[in-house]
DNA sequence: TCGGAATGTCCGATATTTCGGACTGTGTTC
DNA sequence: GAACACAGTCCGAAATATCGGACATTCCGA
């Protein structure tokens, strides 16, 4: 493990890599003086790189203690690995149909820790169009997409995972975290979920989930449309978004 | 993105926190010219920070055309963030009652990518001990925890999964995967595997899964004694893995 | 067939990062 | 309360990694 060179000295990429191949040997938080001593890293070069990337949030600060482990960037980049960018691909034609077929904005969103995010937005053909930023990380309970990124998890595990202020709207009112998870069951047995009026009034969001071979809600697929939108037409829609998110299902 | 720095030089380091971030942005393979222009990274840089990944398996060459994506691992780092460290904190404890109440060598494993692979060992008392070394990479059809890892997969997706050269089990003889698949079946719905003579004549190895609160099997936990112990205390040894598996699924 | 753009390699200079070691502060043991 | 191990910071010197730019190749479309 130990970085051999003629003079003892190394570049900080090799450093790193160094440092994080040795805590996934390790398999838990480690001491920074470990570290220094396991890879044989000078002490004041640790100090040095460690800190760079915990303020990357490559690595955190664990238990209280002077340990470190590997932090949430991590994970970030483990399941873009895993997805290996295929099924975003095809999420971007799955999106581009949407917005042709219905001339409505279109997403393509996922969980980013414990938060919803949007990846791809594709907006709709109306005057005033309703769409939002990629990668804003939003509370799960404030959209429908969150509704379906949770639907393997119980009512204990939802309110160990979402943080308490998560589930207050932006206009104040509170959702009581049962009544969150009667509204995950719902979406999960129906295959969509629907919401209006949640994140500002005059918008409905239906979201279908996109599975991966274990059954579990990697991503959703859905629609931002007017409150006002007619019931036949958004069977229509939720029919269309089902169909995509079985497509990307596949991949 | 772009690094700012008085001078414009940056450090190796910094370099690859942008790049890893861009690729996370981009979610799919991307041409090293656009990460260069897109980082603001000379050329030359980035093809000699690159390659350097790409080496480490942080990065892989994707498609052919000279594009990378994130590499394998990164999966291995942010699966190890998920898991926090508890887990195998956990697992440590369990691994050493088993060998306590057994007197055999007990594991504790994972998959890595499409391998096996034992995590913690701890030797039996016997005094010729099996054991085998840890973070060695075995095929998962050699294995009875590989029985457990994979039963969330179907049939094709099996085949797809594991390499087929795998099948072929170290004295020559070759599995169906239509085969093992028909055991993995058997192993879930009994709720621990069972294998003898498989990656040698004299062992049988028994395992039990660790789950996660998807039901997915993300570890096992298992013992490795002689073919010629008895039904009986195989039977209370089973039981004791069960009860192990059991705990270390609620962490 | 030619011209231009894109990809990748190589090399020398120098701005910078690494390293050793000294220093402070904190907790633990006898 | 003294001795010691451990955690973290700071600094100047010097080894070297980064950078710009030149060069080689390949791939296109005109």
């Amino acid at each position: 493990m130990t970085i051999e060179q003629a003079t003892g000295r190394a570049r900080g990429i090799d450093r790193v890599i160094a440092i994080l191949d040795y805590l996934h040997q390790r398999r838990g938080p480690v001491r920074i003086a470990d570290i220094a001593r396991d890879t044989g890293t000078p002490r004041s070069t640790i100090y040095e790189i460690v800190n760079r990337l915990v303020d990357a949030h490559w690595l955190e600060p664990r238990d209280g203690d002077g340990t470190v482990f590997f932090g949430p960037a991590m994970h970030f980049y483990g399941s873009a690995y895993l997805e290996g960018g295929d099924r975003i691909r095809a999420a971007r034609g799955e999106v581009k149909r949407l917005v042709e077929q219905t001339g409505e904005t279109a997403q393509y969103c996922t969980l980013e820790g414990d938060k919803y995010t949007v990846v791809l937005n594709e907006p709709g053909s109306r005057t005033f169009r309703i769409s939002s930023d990629v990668g804003v990380k939003v509370p799960i309970p404030w959209t429908a997409s969150g509704r379906l990124l949770v639907d393997h998890l119980a009512l204990e595990e939802v309110k160990a995972f979402i943080p308490p202020d998560d589930f207050v709207l932006p206009d104040g009112r509170v959702t009581a975290p049962e009544d969150f998870v009667a509204e995950v069951a719902r979406a999960k047995s129906a295959g969509y979920a629907r919401t209006t009026g949640l994140v500002d009034r005059f918008t409905t969001c239906l979201a279908a989930p996109v599975r991966d071979v274990g059954g579990r809600c990697v991503a959703t697929i859905c629609l931002v449309v007017p409150a006002d939108t007619g019931e036949d037409d958004l069977a229509a829609m939720i029919e269309a978004l089902r169909a995509s998110g079985r497509r990307l299902s596949l991949a």
